[in-house]
DNA sequence: AGGGGTACGCACTTTTAGGTAAGGTACTAA
DNA sequence: TTAGTACCTTACCTAAAAGTGCGTACCCCT
């Protein structure tokens, strides 16, 4: 019931405790926290998927947004991309070693929000 | 340099393996991950703060924000507030159980981005 | 011959998050 | 009297995110 009032570890290198506005986490922070980013790395997490399986699995995700997601985990080499010459067109994405650690975290935080999610958003208004 | 590949084990309970489009995750998600929620939850994971002192940790936000941002991670019963009725007004924010829980991922999360931010922002382009 | 699947790119429009600026209260200090 | 602090609210506006729809290339199936 009560404020806990734990101090919290926080193992940040913030000495000052501010977080400065241009610092470049924050756009890397974007990404990974956008709408998209969060459900493709998730599902990535599960092993190399293709396109289309990835546009299902992401429902009411749009073409233009899945595109333009993975273009940016991939810039950020979060992703890799192996396109196959065939026919017709086969591209499959899977998580780099960075991608990997990063959902080793984000797993448990989408999990968590999934569990308490229905009671949080019910509970209020 | 070859992808990892592995499965991960996504101890999530989206049993088709699709994420639904109106699952109340995704709002509270959205909430959580938002550019301004994130460093609240991230300052308010070293203890009680006050409104100033979350202006001023979290460069660059508007007030119009700050309230917004609390607001939202209040109803979500997130972080609780603690308003003294004195002069000058004095209200202090803290976590809550559930938000500390929450902070407990998040913290680990954004360390990461934190450190590999630089790598990853410049590496490309 | 026609329709559908796959993986996009491009242009256009809508929606929303966020920024800016001003005001408001209830004081205190100069 | 003017300024300043702390904690907001409200109205307005813009820039960025996201949605919509169209086109493409190539082949398969019927």
């Amino acid at each position: 019931m009560e404020a806990p009032l734990h101090p919290a570890p926080l193992p940040l290198s913030f000495s000052d405790g501010v977080f400065p506005a241009g610092c470049p986490s924050r756009t890397l922070l974007d990404h990974i926290t956008s709408k998209w980013g969060v459900l493709i790395l998730l599902s990535l997490s599960e092993g190399e998927q293709r396109w289309s399986e990835l546009r299902r699995r992401a429902e009411g995700i749009s073409e233009k947004m899945l595109a333009q997601t993975l273009k940016t985990l991939e810039l950020d080499g979060l992703i890799s991309r192996h396109a196959q010459p065939v026919i017709p067109p086969r591209v499959d994405y899977s998580l780099t070693e960075k991608g990997f650690e990063l959902s080793k975290l984000l797993v448990p935080l989408v999990a968590w929000a999934f569990d308490n999610a229905e009671d949080i958003i019910n509970g209020k208004r």
